[in-house]
DNA sequence: CTGAAAGCGCTTACAG
DNA sequence: CTGAAAGCGCTTACAG
């Protein structure tokens, strides 16, 4: 109704258009207030989609993650959030589930209202058609001018936005061995995640490089979820491994590990050691408070849309790796033998 | 380019446009089949903004939330998304962080795309700007079309699809009570948040209907947060009340004023029993795990898509309150004289 | 059952 | 500096 607005302004649509869009072109001054303040007592809001449809993509950004209740994710997509607020962009949000099928058609939908950008924070899987439609869609969103982003490794190639899933882990083995701790346990993830293989290798080339002896009954198959590290910790206990120490996959593993434990009457750390990766905001909560791997996931997601912003303006920039820092707390302490 | 897809199938834009949008017209099945599959030759997936610039509105739902990355809105959200993509819908989360500016932005940008619906997810606050001109744009996307949700009370009335601040706060306080705790400390949220609000009242209310005695000094000022749980936690003991008990106003601060504890070197619930409110998923995994008030956030998430449905069909769906649940697990234990 | 035409609300070359 | 016109990609009465 940018028509109604240049009527009372006494106007053409165009140049109402000029003053209320952020063109550069020069509109008198005189001509310009009084646009300005016919849209005002209108309360005309332009239509994004008549705009979108013209230039071809809306002002907003999709993020795809596994599970939006995942704090891991929360904070990814949060941080995407503000960097993208000041432009005034808009950020839609898709938890798959790690459902195939789900975040395809996620894909799709982005690409059909034209998203300016499509992020994918989840680890990306093997699966040929997960890989396959995926990047079809995605090419489709370079094709009208939107950008694609990923924050983990995936099918074709690493991270934009990254961190190190591998060397962190190596250090935390070290961190515990260095505390006595010469059984040390792990609760892996999913195998067909790029991001759990990486730190289940991570985990066993630190075993190695700490002259620990390696021991498969020690891995232990777990989810990213507590559910799966209490249940992931009964299954180590009943093989009766005596490992004094747990690195989990991840923190919500390691939340449930803490739990499970507790309820098994084994006290940490002066039992069992146990830590995770993520350091979510919640892992400093715990009691006692959990010794994690440090992720930068606000700032995972804030340089994310600065790379789009990048990309949009037709630069080509370097893939990042951000900084990962072991954090020492409470939940793990010197091996008592 | 769906006159590309057409003109493959030897047919016109608006035939092509009638297989291809689900519209009830009839088309011969030869001519329909050959429209599909000329559209999946060519990856045809249609321009949702031209189709949305003509039926002025896109099915997204945007969710108003005041921190995304705050499991209880994040759960919300999930329930939000759950719902909505059966039918293709995409959510848009915004957080505002309780920022008035931020959220008015958020909801004129949604107006300005045309979402189909917006949820106002977080408590309301008295703020007259903020109602205003929130309100302002809710009418705006009424009016053409959209529908508007409430999950919180609000400045202009009750939720749409809520529940019971008050009434499990009172439940809670007569367990506490029950437990034979006689000084309960509280650890209060905001006072303009119409939802701290309703559960300080009905903290006062559980007081005085056990029979116990009103102390202004229990009452701790804190926010929604662990650090702010934390912090009350020392205000509280500084004051030195007595007290054995402490409901804080939700699970956050109810983390933060365990962590505290703990750090204090006061056991949880012998020395100290601690409560809070909302069940976030976490909340289950602390250790000890937490007391706490079940509230159903995905379902509340779920209800508001649902609601939006029926808005949108023309219905005039009734308010709706969710139930609640005292839930006692190991925070909080028998008052140890 | 199918096609030609108009329209959704903007923006932007193209002329003045 | 300003206006008339065309176009973005669909959908849907309106005619056959």
């Amino acid at each position: 109704v940018i028509v109604e607005v240049a009527k009372l302004a006494g106007v053409s649509p165009s140049t109402a258009s000029r003053v209320l869009s952020n063109s550069t072109y020069r509109v008198s001054a005189e001509t310009r207030a009084r646009v300005l303040e016919a849209a005002k007592s209108l309360d005309f809001v332009p239509n994004a989609l008549a705009r979108g449809l013209h230039e071809s993509h809306l002002p907003v950004v999709g993020v795809l993650v596994h599970d939006l209740a995942d704090p891991y994710f929360a904070e990814i997509a949060r941080g995407v959030e503000d960097a993208a607020c000041a432009s005034g962009h808009l950020v839609v949000v898709a938890s798959s589930d790690r459902i195939i099928e789900r975040e395809i058609s996620y894909a799709r939908l982005l690409r059909s209202m034209r998203a300016e950008a499509i992020v994918f924070a989840g680890s990306g899987t093997d699966d040929e058609t997960y890989t396959h439609e995926t990047r079809r869609h995605a090419n489709a969103v370079e094709a009208y001018g939107g950008a694609v982003v990923h924050l983990s490794p995936h099918a074709r190639g690493k991270a934009d936005i990254g961190y190190d899933n591998h060397g962190p882990m190596i250090e935390l083995v070290a961190a515990l061995a260095g505390l006595g701790h010469r059984r040390i346990a792990y609760l892996a993830g999913p195998a067909n995640l790029f991001v759990a293989r990486q730190r289940l290798a991570g985990f066993q080339d630190g075993i190695a490089a700490a002259g620990l002896e390696h021991d498969e009954r020690l891995i232990v198959e777990a989810d990213l979820t507590a559910a799966a590290g209490a249940d992931g910790i009964d299954r180590l206990l009943a093989r009766d491994t005596g490992a004094s120490a747990v690195v989990c996959v991840n923190d919500l593993a390691a939340f449930g590990a803490l739990r499970r434990a507790a309820e098994l009457g084994l006290r940490v750390p002066r039992d069992i050691s146990i830590a995770g990766f993520d350091d979510i905001s919640v892992a400093a909560q715990m009691a006692p408070s959990l010794t994690t791997i440090r992720v930068p996931l606000h700032e995972l997601g804030a340089r994310a849309f600065e790379r789009v912003v990048k990309v949009l303006a037709g630069q080509r920039p370097r893939r990042v790796t951000l900084p990962t820092e072991v954090v020492l707390r409470g939940s793990t302490g010197r091996h008592r033998g």
